[in-house]
DNA sequence: ATCATTTAAATTGCACGCAATTTAATTTTG
DNA sequence: CAAAATTAAATTGCGTGCAATTTAAATGAT
C-alpha cells in the first residue's frame, strides 16, 4: 500500500533537489540569465558570445570544428552563425580546399569586440561570489562530469 | 601592437575551457543528452520530468509554484504544460477559489509513472561515475552558485 | 462601492538545441 | 575509373526558455 502515497514514502533520490542533473540544470539557466545583461549590451546571446571565444582563439575555423569545441551540431550552429554574419561579428567563407565546408572568419568588427568582452569574465566570477580557487576547481570538476556523461551516451 | 594578436597575447580569462560558465552549459547538454534515452522511453522530455518530480513531492500546485521550484516562467510552463495534459499524465484546473490560478494535478498515469521513473536517478548516478558523497557536494555547490547568480541578477 | 494596482496565465515572437532528413562534395572500394 | 560509402552543411520540425505584452481576476486605496 505504502507505494503509492505521494511523498512521505517516495524514494529520496526522486527528490528534485538532491538530483545533480537538477542542479546543473538550474545553475545553467542562472548562469544566461546573468550573462544576459552583460552580452546585451553588446548585442550578443549566449550560445554566439561562445563562438566568439572559439574564434578568437583560433580564428578561421570550420563549423563542424566549431560545433566539437561546443558541443553543438550543424543544426544549431547554421542559423545561429547566419545571424552572427547578419549582425557583422563572423564571415562565412565556402572553403575552395574542400567545398563541403564552410570556414567561419572574424571580421574586424569581430575581433574588436574581444576588447569589449574582456571584462566579462572578472564580471561574472565577482557574481559567482566564489575565490579563484574554488572557481577553478568547480570548472574542472564540470569538465569531468560532463566527459563522463559524454562516454556514457555515446 | 600586442593587443590585437589572435591567441598569444589573449587574456587566459577569456580562454573558453578556463570560465565556469561554459563548464556548467555543456555539463548540461550533456546531462539532457544522457537523459535523453531513459526519458524518451517513457514519452518525457527532460522538462516535463523535472515537472513530475515536482508534483511527486507536492500534488495539485499553481503554474506560478512550478515555475518557482523549476525557474521557468509561464511562457515556458504553459504550452509544456497543455502537452502534458495532452499526454495524459497532469490534468489543468482553473481553481474555483481564485480564478487567476490554474491548478496542475497528476492523473493516474501522472502518478504511476513514478515507479517507471524511480530507477532513473540510480542510473544517471552510474552515469557520473561520482560516488555519493562527491555526487551529494557537487549538487550542493550549484546550488550555492545558482543563489549566487540569481541574487547577482536580481 | 469605485477605481487603480497587483497578480496569474496565456499569448506572441525570437533564439536556441537537437533528431531526422536532404543535398552536395569527397573518399573509399571493387 | 565508376559505384558505394562517408562526410559537411543545410533544412525541417518540434520543444523549450524568455522578454514583452495581453487578458482576466483579485486586492487595495480612497
Amino acid at each position: 500500500m505504502a507505494t503509492s502515497t505521494p511523498s512521505q514514502t517516495a524514494n529520496p533520490a526522486l527528490k528534485l533537489d538532491n538530483q545533480l542533473c537538477f542542479a546543473v540544470y538550474a545553475a545553467s539557466l542562472a548562469m544566461t540569465k546573468a550573462y544576459k545583461p552583460l552580452l546585451g549590451a553588446l548585442g550578443l546571446t549566449y550560445p554566439q558570445y561562445l563562438v566568439l571565444l572559439v574564434l578568437w582563439e583560433q580564428d578561421d575555423r570550420p563549423v563542424t570544428e566549431l560545433g566539437e569545441r561546443l558541443f553543438l551540431d550543424s543544426g544549431t550552429l547554421t542559423p545561429l552563425l547566419k545571424r552572427m554574419e547578419a549582425a557583422g561579428w563572423v564571415q562565412r567563407q565556402r572553403s575552395t580546399q574542400d567545398e563541403r565546408k564552410v570556414h567561419i572568419v572574424l571580421t574586424p568588427a569581430g575581433l574588436a569586440m574581444r576588447d569589449q568582452a574582456a571584462c566579462i569574465p572578472l564580471r561574472m566570477a565577482d557574481m559567482t561570489a566564489c575565490g579563484t580557487a574554488e572557481l577553478s576547481r568547480l570548472t574542472t570538476e564540470l569538465h569531468t562530469l560532463r566527459q563522463r556523461l559524454n562516454a556514457a551516451t555515446a
